[in-house]
DNA sequence: ATTGCGTGGGAAAAGCTTTTCCCAGACAAC
DNA sequence: GTTGTCTGGGAAAAGCTTTTCCCACGCAAT
């Protein structure tokens, strides 16, 4: 906290009783000083005897005095305040980025306003509208999927402007995003190192931005390994553990029983480990597993545990801080920006 | 939107460049008009020809001029502005409520800032203080449990406090919170009219007063239906699907068969389902299962679909802004309340 | 004793809006 | 032609801070 050490921080919320927020007036009155010193004396500037100063900080503790963050955001025209526009209600994607965000802003004395726009366009007008009345430093916009969106802006002042988990053709603004083939490359070579040599990919719909390049990673993965790509291995569907029993079925029934499934997310590789199991077929002895995500709630609670591709986003959420507190200061960022996923093993491929 | 028929929802963003963003000046200066007089115009009030007022609004339309709420917030002592403070880093049963409040607030066309404070009372202190400087009309705090907590104030102000899914001694705060004892009677009860005599109930850690809740409920429908409680039905252990399984497992080892079993939560009902099935003992026509929290992540997964008890969060949040607003808008609210929950009947109790 | 300088503190403007009060002008009525 | 009334619009204050500029006083030096 850039001011951890002014008065306020650690005075009672409030000692004394007023009909509303006390004001600097009131510091001012009960120090027997003008205003404009009364400032000076909380905020370190000006030239006052050090006696001044005390007086009016214990003045001001002593009646719980605030600066109004209005009043100063007022007079200096920015208002240490930023936006976020979510389209995934805040859902388990882009939760643990704006967290990251909000963590990151809170440490430089920045507050978030939160608005969920759920693919409305009209609401994401709407809160945009309000947003920029509140006179934002900064806009950060998500989404549930990385898919291209249309751009929010441009914005005449120079808004700046963050996609993170999200992109649009935007050229002021900057797109943080996960490396989904890079992660994909990772699963597959883990995979392909332990020895395994049949290796299908069973994954949500072709739709999706994210499927297209994780199916790209898994392709170029395999070819890396010296491994044929097999068609009958690719097995697109949706996001849901019945389609990773599904197609776990229809991998060990006509397909030529893979020795190893990396799968499109940690609902699916679920799916397919309890299809697995349920056919006999041992994890990770027979098939090996990977799954996308590293959703706990999945990877934890499957049988066994399921290994998983990370995709940071905890990191993502706090770079996307440090990149808008970056352009807030003045500096230009723009172009798409991915960030390298990490392979988490546990047994449903360890050993 | 109150103001939906102001001229600045309806224009572009921006269409002519200024240095920065226009204010109300720009907008006089190009009509001709004082700043008074253009205030006027843009807001329905004052004597005002129809000429003038609509010369006024074309130009603010043309400028994209947008009042700085900062100068109205400070004009009229009101911010528009609330804060919300979670201690569940937005979790699964925090996002369904902030996400109904922020909805439901936004109508009115106030803007929420979020802050996550993960049970550090600093940082908690360090937001209520920011928060408390940028003026907010209202505070929410929200949390992963509805165990009480510490007050987070009182404010010499009267600053409107409500606390949802989660509570406080705060005699000046208002606690919104599910009411588990009635949601475990409603399970419990759905259970006994299937015919079910021998219901037993799995459950998470006793130390979260919604387990000992629950428990009660679970108990009272016993008694209404005028079936004996088992000790040996009674099972505590962790939230998890793993000791669901187990007890699961010791229920038809050890203890005496049970036909029906309400769970704690739906991780819980789902390892109780799994273990079952594996056990060759068929859901719902050997024994029934209900859960709880009604995720449909567990829920529709499970094999069979659960039936599970909705806490209605999202009626929970909405009713916090109902709550909050008129809060703000004088009234005086307090005390504890408990809302209903929902019986969500599906394949696991079904037919 | 007078000049000069430094120091401590005050006055005022600026940032943007809204609202109240007031004035000037026009028109009608006498 | 003069008075009165209504109407359209302007001036100014208030809301709270920060910051710049300026002034007055005290002390030291000549």
């Amino acid at each position: 906290m850039q001011d951890s050490d002014s008065p306020h921080t650690q005075g009672p919320i409030a000692t004394v009783a007023f009909s509303s927020a006390p004001t600097i007036r009131d510091v001012a009155r009960l120090a027997n000083v003008s205003i404009g010193t009364a400032s000076k004396a909380l905020n370190a500037g000006g030239r006052l005897s050090q006696e001044t100063r005390e007086k009016v900080r214990r003045v001001a503790r002593e009646i719980g005095y605030r600066p109004n963050e209005l009043a100063q955001s007022l007079h200096r025209a920015k208002s240490r305040t930023i936006g976020i526009i979510s389209n995934d209600s805040f859902g388990r994607f882009t939760f643990p980025i704006v967290e990251a965000l909000e963590e990151r802003l809170a440490e430089e004395g920045i507050a978030v306003f939160m608005c969920n726009a759920t693919d409305d366009p009209a609401r994401e007008r709407q809160h945009l509208d309000q947003l920029l009345g509140k006179r934002i430093d900064g806009l950060v916009v998500t989404a549930r999927r990385a898919d291209k969106r249309v751009p929010i802006g441009p914005f005449a002042h120079g808004l700046p402007v963050v996609y993170v988990f999200s992109q649009a053709d935007d050229p002021g603004a900057l797109s943080l995003l996960p490396d989904d083939e890079g992660g994909a490359v990772l699963a597959v070579s883990h995979l392909a190192s332990l020895g395994r040599r049949r290796i299908a990919h069973i994954t949500g719909p072709e739709h999706f931005e994210a499927v297209r390049l994780r199916h790209a990673g898994y392709r170029s993965a395999l070819a890396d390994a010296g491994l044929p790509g097999i068609k009958d291995y690719f097995l697109s569907g949706v996001w849901s553990e019945a389609w990773g029993r599904q197609a776990a079925d229809r991998l060990f029934s006509t397909a030529g029983k893979p020795d190893a499934i990396f799968c499109g997310n940690d609902q699916i590789a679920r799916g397919a480990a309890d299809a697995l199991r349920e056919m006999g077929i041992k994890v990770p002895d027979d098939v090996a597993i990977v799954g996308f995500d590293n959703w706990d709630v999945m990877t934890l609670a499957a049988r066994p545990p399921l290994s998983s591709i990370d995709m940071n986003l905890k990191a993502l959420g706090r770079e996307a801080g440090d990149s808008l507190l970056d352009m807030i200061a003045g500096e230009k960022l723009s172009g798409v920006a991915r960030r390298p996923c990490s392979l988490i093993v546990r047994e449903s491929s360890g050993r």
